[in-house]
DNA sequence: AATGCCGCCAACCGCCGCGAG
DNA sequence: GCTCGCGGCGGTTGGCGGCAT
């Protein structure tokens, strides 16, 4: 017998999410923040699942997220942290704070997996025997075959950063992707769900005042939620202070400007910063001055191994 | 124009870790 | 120390849209 599920299935709803639904969750988690998911459906009325409702807002209305195409730079950051990490998604995420796991698994399974050349799948191919067959090797070699392998993922990743020149700004959501990569193709055929179509919803929303009830909205107006690429200094206060009604309306554009020190219910909560990759890879004696980032990639290179 | 196939991605499912009681 | 419940994570799938025939 296994763990019951999360929620009954009568009369959860499964699916696409509707605009309304986004309405709902999003007005919610402004008033009270994310987290708590289990008192969601129940408080907001929706009939979702909570784990649902985390998933939604994590993957898709949480602010800060970039949609559309990856760059280059960040296809190559994904493949050698693959490399580095195996299929950890959300460590991944955590170096591309502007991507969720959900958005670098599915990129990863649909377009780097087969374009992966066979040297490249070889290569991984060994290093995650290294890892499987690490069973085989004493300790001590297997633990020197690991930091060769770290070292040869750090050389790559070091490589694919090194093409551009300038930082990733994962501070600022609006960064168009370098290339000539075209919007996001799904967005313009089907709700699917950005913030953008939230405001997009808002707006018609507003426009309709009586066609809906007020009280599962808020009090916030779509002018707020209009200006959600308009670049602003980030205010310290987070999705967390919005837990105080009376900062949620003063603070109403935070919830929809990406602030890289706040974390909005973010795959993971010990994240690290991609320019602090860079400055470990670019400083020399980076493998003494960071050791600290060192040992946390050797640890969760090795984590499930022991 | 109609049909079938294929690729992509949003969402679900099940397991696991961790903290509270 | 044990159990339970919640949140997080990774694998998988179903549906939709685009393309080929």
């Amino acid at each position: 017998m296994g763990r019951p599920p999360c929620c009954e299935k009568i009369g959860v709803k499964k699916g696409p999410w509707t605009p309304e639904e986004d309405i709902m969750l999003v007005s919610y988690i402004q008033e009270h923040g994310p987290g708590n998911w289990r008192s969601v459906p129940t408080n907001t009325g929706l009939m979702r699942c909570s784990k649902s409702c985390r998933l939604r807002w994590t993957n898709y209305l949480r602010p800060g997220i970039k949609r559309g195409n990856f760059t280059e730079h960040e296809e190559k950051i994904i493949i050698h942290l693959q490399a580095l990490l195996g299929n950890r998604w959300a460590a991944i995420a955590s170096y591309l704070p502007e991507r969720t796991d959900n958005d670098i698994k599915n990129y990863w399974n649909t377009h780097l997996k087969k374009k992966m050349k066979p040297s490249d799948q070889n290569e991984e191919g060994m290093e995650q025997e290294g890892h499987s067959s690490s069973s085989s090797h004493p300790k001590g070699q297997w633990e020197r075959r690991l930091q060769t392998d770290i070292q040869t993922a750090k050389q790559a990743l070091c490589d694919a950063l090194s093409l551009h020149t300038t930082p990733p700004t994962h501070v600022v959501p609006e960064t168009k992707p370098s290339t000539s990569h075209q919007p996001y193709s799904h967005a313009s055929s089907s709700y699917a769900s950005s913030y953008e179509n939230i405001s997009r919803l808002m707006e018609n929303w507003m426009k309709t005042p009586n066609s809906h009830d007020t009280n599962s909205v808020g009090d916030y107006s779509f002018n707020n939620m209009v200006n959600i690429n308009t670049p602003r200094s980030s205010s310290s206060e987070g999705a967390h202070s919005t837990t105080n009604t009376t900062c949620a309306q003063d603070h109403v554009f935070d919830l929809f400007t990406f602030n890289s020190s706040t974390n909005y219910g973010a795959p993971s909560q010990t994240q690290a910063p991609l320019t602090m990759i860079e400055d470990w890879l670019f400083e020399d004696g980076a493998s003494q001055s960071h050791e600290d980032l060192m040992s946390m990639s050797l640890e969760e290179s090795t984590s499930g191994l022991f």
